[in-house]
DNA sequence: GCCGCAGTTTGATCTGGATCAACGATTCGC
DNA sequence: GCGAATCGTTGATCCAGATCAAACTGCGGC
């Protein structure tokens, strides 16, 4: 068969990744990907740890291959706010930039694909089609950034917290499409409260009236059940 | 002089343009630019007018070379958020896709420099260089984002507004790198407060304070003089 | 099994900003 | 220059969500 023969030039750990549909490695060409794998190493992490600090010179960039990452913003008094959840396949890390203010930290544990600063220039050069891939993806995170800022400023406490689980439900599993029915909450309440703009009483509050609503089960505060979905995306305000 | 031999070649308009230094023209070659320059068209609007409509496919993008654009979000029930501003010479459009759910309005009298998106795109495919500037401005758009993403979540509504001044004190000179001392408010207070999430009467007030407290003076609502940036910078949470 | 701890839920109270209301200021058309 | 509409300011009251307080749940260590 000689898709075999085609296959066999991508290098075996790049055969079964996540990356290479949705995310950015897509972009290369099988020698491409064989001289880019060289210089890459997995990673696995547990919930908590630091990926990015916000400031500082990042070492590298990553693809996610599994679990969640939090993107978190400080203030000086130590208020904090999470500004975005990557998911897989997400390229992770601020190119063009020596550092970034956003830090990222792992919400669960935490698959990824590593490679230095310098690798990734070099990809950039030799295929402009990594770049558009980039370019893509910055520009899907800013509409997303952009509904979250809507999020943000105008909904209600519970609005907010519908519109939480609606996005976990679409992106917890990155190979469908569309909502899973049943999903874990990977953050705890306080992360929760961090990314919308409450307290985590407000969180727990609005996640107990949806479930005396018949909206959604919560299972052990982590495992949520979507029974009627029209009734959330209705509680999310649209 | 060689310099003007050189400069002849670019086109007339593009040479004193504000989009070829900051802007994305930055990228092109001058015979590039005579190519683009012959497919585009200046265009002087009044504030108030609609320039991408949210969810309809738009039909091309522009720079903008003066002037204060409103990038707006509308929800089904007609909350509405402002999402960003932009500035010259800032590019102005969702390149890559059809339509965006984000709505751009003059907030000012605006002179925009526009052409089509298969201009565009066919000078992407000329000069990758070019894709290389649109993903910067993207990835420095997603940063403001994102900064405003911990103003709408975390900050006081007295926090809002100074940031808000801020905000605007730093971009309405395009020229100089820093804070603007004195500066008109472009947007009506209703602007304001969509952009903020915060109610007018709420945006007044805070105003009110901050003329109070000698930290600005305001003029006919409208034109504001900075007495302490310290103070002011402190009032939004830094 | 029991203890200790971190995280979550629920209740009581308080408050920043929304809402409701009235009144100034500015701009525009004629 | 005058009236009218729009926009902005200020005051009084109300309420969603914060804060303060207490109990509950699940989990790991021993």
């Amino acid at each position: 068969m000689r898709l075999d023969i085609h296959n066999s030039t991508v290098p075996a750990l790049c055969q079964a990744c996540e990356a290479r549909h949705g995310g950015i490695c897509g972009a290369l060409e099988p020698t491409q990907l064989q001289q880019l794998g060289r210089q890459t190493a997995r990673r696995e992490v547990p919930p908590g740890t630091q990926l990015i600090a916000a400031g500082v010179p990042a070492d590298g960039y990553a693809n996610i291959l599994s679990g969640v990452v939090k993107l978190i913003k400080l203030m000086p008094d130590g208020r904090q706010q999470i500004v975005g959840l990557q998911f897989a396949p997400d390229f992770l890390g601020r190119p063009f930039a020596e550092s970034s203010d956003v830090g990222a930290e792992a919400a669960s544990t935490v698959r990824l694909c590593t490679f230095s600063r310098s690798a990734l220039e070099q990809m950039v050069r030799q295929a402009p089609a990594l770049e558009h891939r980039l370019h893509r993806q910055a520009l899907r995170e800013l509409d997303d950034a952009r509904d979250w800022m809507m999020t943000l400023g105008q909904k209600s406490a519970s609005e907010k917290v519908a519109s939480f689980l609606l996005l976990l439900a679409a992106h917890v599993d990155p190979l469908t499409g569309g909502y899973s029915a049943t999903f874990d909450i990977v953050l705890r309440r306080a992360d929760i409260a961090d990314f919308l703009g409450l307290t985590i009483e407000t969180v727990s509050r609005s996640l107990s009236r949806l479930r005396r609503d018949g909206t959604i089960t919560i299972e052990r505060s982590r495992t949520v059940t979507i029974l009627d979905i029209d009734a959330l995306e209705a509680a999310a305000g649209r």
